[in-house]
DNA sequence: GAATACGCCATATCGGCGTTACGTTCTGAC
DNA sequence: GTCAGAACGTAACGCCGATATGGCGTATTC
């Protein structure tokens, strides 16, 4: 059913433009039913509730978002284009607080997975970061710190009627992070170079694979790098 | 009227009661009143409003939160309360996840200060760090960073289930903004030492005050000082 | 080709919410 | 003692999210 497909999207769209122009960031079903000119059974045939509703509005934000993200990336420079990728994500939420917070502020009974994908695009960035041996720690660590940090720099430039948007704070940030996570440029002074070039060749193996080894070989030299890059666990 | 006060009271531990025992971290006002045995009207006499009551338990929830810091900071390493100072806050959000949502997230139309309150608590404990030169930048601007990192990063453990609140990210966060923040503790190499030095004075000049010069002398030096340490400002 | 069974839609409705108008009662001052 | 004014409960309004119900088109079957 085409139609239906066409109809959820018109109705996320709407949603959308409601969350953003309404003064407390709420949505009304029977609103947004009324703009795409249909009855509230459908919202609840179509989305089964208005959390669903509101979950399909942050996965389309997810979508908006990936999209900016793969027009920008990729220069060649993993981590010129981490750079740019921090500045983009301050750029998307302020540009749409609302739809920003929908997707990165803990919702109860949410189900969306807005915020686990833009992580998955963060992993991916780092661990091109890490394949060319920019990277500390592991790419999942340090997307978890580089999400947290973005989200509450965002967060912080919502609230506040900054001036216009100035990025000095959250460049700042961005440095702090980046520099706990990112390897020095040069990298003659390495502190740990074994724990470094594990994580490299982990990275590189998954970005390219090999056809060197069995499967399960490969498996089990996974998990010897990440002993060795993450020395805590078993 | 005492008894408003105390009415005040009773109806916003109500209303934090039911925040955090509700699926959905929302309130009724007519739920709230009922706990308390009074009627509706009475809420919005003393309140103007459901957002005021919110307010009024962001609010409280600062008082809760500030007696929490009161009891732990003090101990004469200012730093050392710095790094208490963030264990505690991750420790306020998680055993507080909805009060915590409420005081540090974006809320259209709110007129709470309890965000701005803990800054300048923040402020107050990162200014005694610049009075022993410990502190690189403006105490405002560390405050920012660290506020926004500490929010950012207690939504993320709040939003997952994480390993009974592994503090191993927290704590990763923590030194990676602590560390672009604070000076070196031998601060020999010091790659500024007149923007330090001057950090410092202004400082200890906001904490103990001074005798030796007129207040406008005072005003206008703290003027020098912070176009040495801010030299981008006018 | 007609009758029937089935899925979809709009109407109407329900209970709950935030908010407020209104009548009553209580208090305190003259 | 009387009266003004404030505080209170009752009841209601309008809006919300969510759903039961009846009509209608369509497809299937004999």
């Amino acid at each position: 059913m085409p139609e239906d497909d066409s109809l959820r999207a018109a109705m996320i769209e709407a949603a959308e433009r409601q969350l953003a122009s309404s003064s407390d960031h709420e949505v009304a079903t029977r609103a947004v039913c009324e703009a795409v000119g249909v009855s509230q059974p459908v919202l609840y045939r179509l989305f089964g509730d208005k959390r669903g509703l509101l979950d399909a509005v942050a996965d389309h934000g997810y979508e908006r978002y990936a999209a900016l993200k793969a027009a920008q990336e990729q220069t060649g420079d993993p981590v010129a284009d981490l750079h740019a990728g921090w500045d983009g994500h301050m750029a998307f939420a302020q540009a749409n607080p609302a739809l920003y917070q929908l997707m990165f502020t803990p919702r109860p009974w949410s189900r969306s997975t807005a915020r686990e994908r833009v992580m998955d695009l963060l992993v991916a960035a780092l661990t091109r970061c890490a394949a060319v041996g920019a990277l500390k720690v592991e790419p999942h660590t340090a997307a978890r710190l580089i999400l947290s940090a973005n989200v509450g720099t965002a967060l912080d430039h919502i609230a506040r009627p900054a001036p216009s948007g100035d990025p000095a704070l959250s460049h700042r940030m961005r440095d702090a992070v980046f520099s706990h996570v990112l390897a020095e440029p040069a990298a003659a002074n390495d502190a740990d170079p074994l724990h470094t070039a594990a994580l490299r060749l982990h990275a590189q193996l998954d970005l390219t694979g090999t056809e060197a080894l069995e499967p399960v070989e490969a498996a089990l030299l996974r998990r010897w790098l990440e002993r060795i890059t993450h020395p805590t666990r078993s």
